[in-house]
DNA sequence: AATCTAATTGCAAGTAGATTGCACTTGTAA
DNA sequence: TTACAAGTGCAATCTACTTGCAATTAGATT
């Protein structure tokens, strides 16, 4: 697994770093959106300054290995890029349940051709936000 | 329109106060995203306060009258719930283009009998983040 | 293996968007 | 007209995140 990490940001030409290989340890085992905080939690018993933290994140998403996710919530979220998916947010209690998997490529092959302006669409959001079960 | 604005207010009962009157009818005069930041400058000239208008954001939200845009930008954006669409934007320069229209209808609905811990959806995000031709 | 250099890191301080406490004001229902 | 819950302004505060800078380190080069 570590190995498969060390491929990983030596193919996008990033060194391998013991914060990097922390943190993308810590995206493969939770297949789910995490915070810096999130992470900074997870990291807690090492010496990863949380400052590092951000700027990991940050080269990570440049590097397209995670990828941004909008939930509303207090901080920005990431996943693992290829494990893109959708969720839904219950905007009372907050829990984040994902959308099975991502039907939106149609609509937006169809966006790009009928725009004016743009040309590439490197990444999107899309997100439901409303009421669980139990909060309705 | 300062009246259908009064309408609007008067029908999510709350009250129809000086700054949500400035605030819905600078919605209502651009018809496209806005920052708290956005919203503030343009009320430079009045005495509303800063603070008021996060609040005002807050209750309009709220209320539904006006609806949290999610642009990856350095503040949280907002636009009138009727006018309802989705955007590009340019992760480069910023630039943002709205799409025709919102196409995502049938796939929340899916999305919805499919899940099994959500009963109500109340609203959506859906935008295209990647280059204008500008910047390509 | 030793060396070199740009990239990475930790620490402290700083920013900016947004929130809170509290006293004062105002919209509106009775 | 009055009463009071709701809304507002000001100052202070919070929190997620960023920046400057000196020290360290990954990994290419010799």
């Amino acid at each position: 697994m570590k190995n498969k990490v060390k491929e990983i940001l030596k193919e996008a030409k990033l060194k391998v770093t013991p914060a990097r290989v922390a943190l993308l340890g810590i995206f493969s085992a939770k297949c789910q959106p995490m915070s810096a905080d999130n992470v900074i939690a997870k990291l807690k018993r090492t010496k990863i300054d949380n400052v590092t933290v951000y700027r990991t994140l940050a080269s990570l998403e440049k590097a397209n290995i995670i990828q941004r996710v909008d939930l509303r919530k207090e901080s920005v979220y990431f996943e693992l890029s290829n494990h893109h998916h959708h969720h839904f947010v219950c905007t009372s209690c907050g829990v984040v349940e994902k959308l099975p998997k991502c039907n939106v490529g149609q609509i937006i092959s169809k966006s790009l051709k009928q725009s004016k302006r743009f040309s590439i669409v490197r990444s999107h959001s899309f997100e439901l936000f409303g009421l669980c079960k139990t909060c309705a």
